[in-house]
DNA sequence: CCATTATGTAAAGTAAACTTGACACTAAGT
DNA sequence: ACTTAGTGTCAAGTTTACTTTACATAATGG
């Protein structure tokens, strides 16, 4: 058990940001439509470097999208 | 050609940190060695979770170990 | 109604991250 | 000379990230 010890903020970001969609979003940092659907469940954590391309669609730091820990505290 | 997005300064800071040895920061993110020498190396970028652990082994946030762009200006 | 848009899900495949085990080289110590 | 610690490297294997294709559902608008 515990498996998933990287959680992020993309699905409220994309609302956030023009109500971007999943589509627009995964077109925006280069990858399918179901990585980002992936990675919104938390079914895996990103590549580092996919991990900087999607902070750079926001205009975050890397650590303001995503966080280490079991989640709790954010 | 232009593959390596990501670029790190573990090397640098395993000196500036008790002269820490690849084996020992290997022990302490929880990889092998050799995984420490590819990213030195650069052959590769991290999982977003090995690059946390790596950042929270030397006390930094993750942006002052990982950085993305082709290098240059680091 | 029917079409479209946004989202969820799932199976099978490729690619990249990471492991295991093994061997080689250099530098330092005895 | 011999040993040991630290590093580099390579080939083969496993695991995980990511793709492709495909189908399902709810919400909206004509």
């Amino acid at each position: 058990m515990s498996k998933i010890l990287v959680g992020n903020h993309i699905r409220k970001l994309r609302f956030n940001h023009n109500e971007m969609t999943q589509q627009q979003l995964a077109d925006k940092v280069g990858v399918t439509r179901q990585t980002i659907v992936a990675l919104e469940k938390g079914n895996y954590s990103p590549s580092l470097e996919l991990a900087f391309r999607i902070a750079h669609a926001f205009g975050l730091p890397l650590e303001e999208v995503f966080f280490y820990g079991d989640d709790t505290s954010q």
